[in-house]
DNA sequence: ATAATAACGAGA
DNA sequence: CTCGTTATTATC
C-alpha cells in the first residue's frame, strides 16, 4: 500500500487545477486547457511559468495562466508533465493582452505569445542576480542596460525617484512642458507628436521617459531599427544614467537577448528601449509608450498574426492607463486619426520654430521633365540641384537620397504623370510582369477605357525605377570629393562634419556631425509612383527623415527635392507641414473608403482555399469583398517545367466599417477555426489592415 | 499525433 | 445481435 501510494500520482492539496495556454496554433484549439498539479509540481507550478503538458498525445509546451480549485471540463483532466522553470514569463497582463492582439487579429494566442516571450536561455535565468560576468560587448550598447544597482525595488514606489526634468528641448513645443509635468504627476496624457527636424528626439524620449520615471512608472520604446535604437541607449544613459534603462535589440544574442528580458520581466528595469519585438517586453508599472516613426514598414510584425507596433502600443497604453507619445518627423494617416478621434492630442512646435529648425527646401521638377529621358545622363540630375550640391560642399558633408530599385511597376498619366487609379474600387493600377494591359492591384479589373481623371488623357506610362548609377554620375561631376555610399548591405551610421558627397538609399542615411549643408532627393517620381495607397505618405515620410538632418536653414542648410513642386506631397515638404498633409492623406482614405477609415481584411493562399475560408466566414452583412486578385508572381525565373509556378497564389480584400471591425475579424477567427478542425487548412493568411496593401 | 467514439458490416 | 474493423472527432 506505502509503494503504491508512492507510485501514485496525486494532484496538488490547494488549487490542484492549472489552467494552461498550450503551444499550439491551430484555430480551432485556440483556448485555455485545464490541467491538474501533481503533488510533486505544486510548489513551482506558479501562474506565468512555463510547462510541458502531454496534449493530443504528444508531448507540448505551454505557458501557466491561473491555478484553479476545480475544473469545468467534464472528462478527466491530465497531469502536468513537467513545469520547465518557476520563472513567471507569462503575467497576467500581458496574457490579457496577447488574448486581445490576437482577437483583434484574427490570429491564435500561440502565435502572439511566440512573438512576446522570447525563447528560454536556462543559464540566463539562473545567474544570480541577472548580473553579467563580463564587462560589455564591443556593439551592444550601454554595457550595464539591463541591470539595475541593487534589488528590485518594492512595486510602485520606484526607490529613489530621480527628480522631474526640466523641459529642456522640450521647451521648443507650445505644449511640451505640461506634456512632461503630466508624465511627472502620474497622468496618462497621449500624443502624435510631430518633432522638430534636427538631432534631438532620442533626448526628448529620454526625457519623457526620465518624467514618468519621476512618477514612478516604467517606459517602453520601441524604434525602427538598430540604428535608431543606438541613438535611443545613448540618450536614455545620459538622461537616466548608468543601468537605468535596458535595450532590447533583435541582434543580441539568444542569451543575452533573454537576460535582459528577464531583467525587464522581474521589475529590475523599468526604462526599455527596443525594435519591433520589445512591443510586449513585460515593463512593470508602465506609465508611457513610445513609438518612433511609426510609418516605418518595420514596425509592421511580418509573422502571424502580423501585428504593428503603433496598434500594440496604443491596445496596451489603452489597457495601462499609460501615457502614449507617437512621435516622428512624418506623420501617418493612421496616427492622424488617433488625433481626430480624440483619442490623442496632436503635439508640434508653432510655425515660426518649425522654420527656424527646418532647411531651406525647393524643388527641382519642371526642368527634370524635359531632360529625363535624354541620352545625357548627366542631365538627368537638374542644374539646380547641382548648383545647391557644390554650394553646399564648400560647407560640409553632403546628402543624396536615392530611391531603391525593384519597385514594382506602376502606370501613371502619360500627359500630368498623376498615378493612375482603378475606376472601380480606388486600387492602383500597375502592369503585371511582361506585357498586358494595366489592372487594379487589389480588385484585378484592367480597364482599357481608362481616362485620366485629372486631365482627360487616355494614355498611360510605365514609372520608371531609379538607378544609383545616377548618384554615382553625381559624384563624378565632383572629382576629388570623397564619396561615401550608405545602403543595401553596407549601411554607416555617422559621417564627420567635413565635406563628402554621402549617397544612401532611404532609411539608410548617415547622421552627419553637426548636421548635413544640403541634401538633395533624387528621382522623387519613383517614390511617388509605387503602385501602393501609401506612396505619398511614404514619399514624404522618407523625404522628411533625409531633410531632418541638414542643418537648419537660417545655419545655411538646403535640400533640393527633385520632384514636379506642384504636387501637394512637395509642397508639404517644402512647407515642412506633415500634419498637413497627413490630414488630407486621411480625409482621402475616407472617401476611398481605405484604412484607417475603415478596416481592411486581406485574405491570401491557394485561390481554392482563400475561397473556402471566406464561404466559411460569416461575414457581416456590411462587409464588401474585392477581388480575387493573382498575386504578383514573385517573378519566378521562367526556367524548368518544374509544374505549376507559385502563381495560383490569389488575394480577396474584405472591407468593413470600422464600427464592425471586431466583428470582421471574430468571423475571420472563426472560419480559420472550422477550417483547421476539418484538416483541409490550406497556406491561407489572414493579414488586418496590412502595411502594405500593394 | 493518438485516443476515444461513432459508424459500419459480416457472420452468428 | 455481437464483434471486429474503419471513419470521425476531439485533443484537458
Amino acid at each position: 500500500m506505502a509503494r503504491r501510494a508512492a507510485r501514485q500520482v496525486t494532484p496538488a492539496d490547494d488549487l490542484p487545477v492549472a489552467r494552461v495556454a498550450v503551444d499550439v496554433s491551430l484555430a480551432h484549439l485556440d483556448r485555455p486547457f485545464d490541467y491538474l498539479v501533481p503533488q510533486r509540481l505544486a510548489a513551482l507550478a506558479v501562474p506565468g511559468c512555463r510547462v510541458r503538458v502531454r496534449f493530443a498525445g504528444q508531448l507540448a509546451g505551454g505557458y501557466l495562466l491561473a491555478r484553479a480549485a476545480a475544473s469545468d471540463h467534464p472528462g478527466r483532466l491530465a497531469y502536468l508533465e513537467r513545469v520547465v522553470s518557476p520563472e513567471p514569463v507569462l503575467r497576467p497582463e500581458i496574457a490579457a493582452l496577447a488574448r486581445e492582439v490576437a482577437d483583434r487579429y484574427a490570429g491564435t494566442l500561440a502565435d502572439v505569445l511566440r512573438l512576446a516571450i522570447p525563447p528560454r536561455h536556462a543559464a540566463a535565468e539562473s545567474a544570480p542576480d541577472g548580473r553579467r560576468p563580463d564587462g560589455g560587448r564591443p556593439a551592444g550598447g550601454n554595457p550595464d542596460s539591463g541591470r539595475t544597482a541593487g534589488g528590485s525595488p518594492a512595486r510602485g514606489t520606484g526607490g529613489a525617484r530621480p527628480p522631474a526634468p526640466a523641459p529642456g528641448p522640450w521647451a521648443r513645443y507650445p505644449a511640451g512642458p505640461a506634456f512632461l509635468a503630466a508624465l511627472a504627476d502620474g497622468r496618462a496624457p497621449r500624443a502624435v507628436w510631430t518633432a522638430l527636424p534636427g538631432p534631438d528626439w532620442p533626448a526628448e524620449i529620454a526625457q519623457a521617459a526620465a518624467a514618468t520615471a519621476a512618477s514612478g512608472r516604467g517606459t517602453l520604446i520601441v524604434v525602427p531599427d538598430a540604428r535608431d535604437l543606438d541613438r535611443a541607449d545613448q540618450a536614455l544613459a545620459t538622461g537616466l544614467g548608468p543601468g537605468g534603462h535596458a535595450c532590447l535589440a533583435a541582434g543580441l544574442g539568444p542569451a543575452e537577448r533573454y537576460r535582459r528580458w528577464l531583467a525587464v520581466s522581474r521589475g529590475q528595469v523599468r526604462v526599455v528601449a527596443g525594435t519591433r519585438a520589445a512591443m510586449f517586453a513585460p515593463v512593470h508599472d508602465l506609465g508611457l509608450v513610445v513609438i518612433w516613426d511609426d510609418g516605418d514598414d518595420l514596425h509592421a510584425e511580418p509573422r502571424a498574426p502580423y501585428p504593428h507596433a503603433r496598434e500594440v502600443l496604443a491596445l496596451r497604453a489603452h489597457r495601462a492607463g499609460a501615457a502614449a507619445l507617437i512621435g516622428g518627423f512624418a506623420r501617418t494617416a493612421e496616427a492622424t486619426s488617433l488625433v481626430s478621434s480624440g483619442w490623442a492630442a496632436a503635439l508640434a512646435a508653432a510655425r515660426p520654430q518649425v522654420r527656424a529648425s527646418a532647411p531651406k527646401i525647393s524643388a527641382a521638377g519642371a526642368d527634370t521633365e524635359l531632360t529625363r529621358d535624354s541620352e545625357a545622363r548627366s542631365a538627368r540630375i537638374p542644374g539646380l540641384a547641382l548648383r545647391t550640391a557644390r554650394a553646399g560642399l564648400a560647407r560640409g558633408p553632403v546628402l543624396v537620397q536615392v530611391p531603391r530599385r525593384g519597385y514594382v511597376t506602376a502606370v501613371a498619366c502619360e500627359n500630368c504623370r498623376a498615378s493612375a487609379r482603378c475606376a472601380v474600387c480606388g486600387g492602383p493600377l500597375a502592369l503585371a510582369t511582361g506585357t498586358g494591359p494595366a489592372a487594379c492591384r487589389w480588385c484585378g479589373r484592367s480597364d482599357p477605357g481608362w481616362r485620366c481623371p485629372a486631365c482627360g488623357d487616355p494614355r498611360v506610362r510605365a514609372v520608371v525605377t531609379g538607378s544609383r548609377r545616377t548618384a554615382e554620375e553625381l559624384g563624378r561631376a565632383f572629382p576629388g570629393t570623397p564619396v561615401v555610399v550608405s545602403g543595401g548591405a553596407s549601411v554607416v551610421t555617422s559621417v564627420a562634419a567635413a565635406p563628402a558627397l554621402v549617397v544612401a538609399t532611404p532609411g539608410a542615411e548617415p547622421r552627419a556631425d553637426g548636421g548635413y549643408a544640403a541634401a538633395v532627393l533624387l528621382d522623387g517620381w519613383v517614390l511617388l509612383g509605387r503602385p501602393s495607397l501609401r506612396a505619398a505618405e511614404e514619399a514624404l515620410r522618407r523625404w522628411l527623415n533625409a531633410a531632418a538632418l541638414v542643418q537648419p536653414g537660417p545655419a545655411g542648410g538646403e535640400v533640393i527635392v527633385v520632384a514636379e513642386a506642384s504636387l501637394p506631397v512637395v509642397q508639404a515638404l517644402i512647407r515642412w507641414d506633415p500634419a498637413a498633409h497627413a490630414e488630407r492623406e486621411l480625409a482621402e482614405r475616407y472617401t476611398l473608403r481605405f484604412p484607417p477609415a475603415v478596416r481592411m481584411a486581406a485574405v491570401s493562399g491557394p485561390e481554392r482555399a482563400v475561397a473556402a475560408l471566406l464561404a466559411a466566414a460569416d461575414l457581416p452583412p456590411d462587409a464588401e469583398v474585392l477581388g480575387p486578385v493573382t498575386q504578383d508572381g514573385a517573378a519566378a525565373p521562367a526556367g524548368n517545367g518544374a509544374g505549376r509556378a507559385p502563381a495560383d497564389t490569389v488575394r480577396m480584400l474584405v472591407r468593413m466599417p470600422r464600427s464592425g471591425a471586431s466583428a470582421l475579424a471574430g468571423a475571420l477567427q472563426a472560419a480559420q477555426a472550422v477550417r483547421s478542425a476539418r484538416k483541409d487548412a490550406g497556406p491561407v493568411r489572414v493579414q488586418l489592415d496590412p502595411a502594405e496593401l500593394i
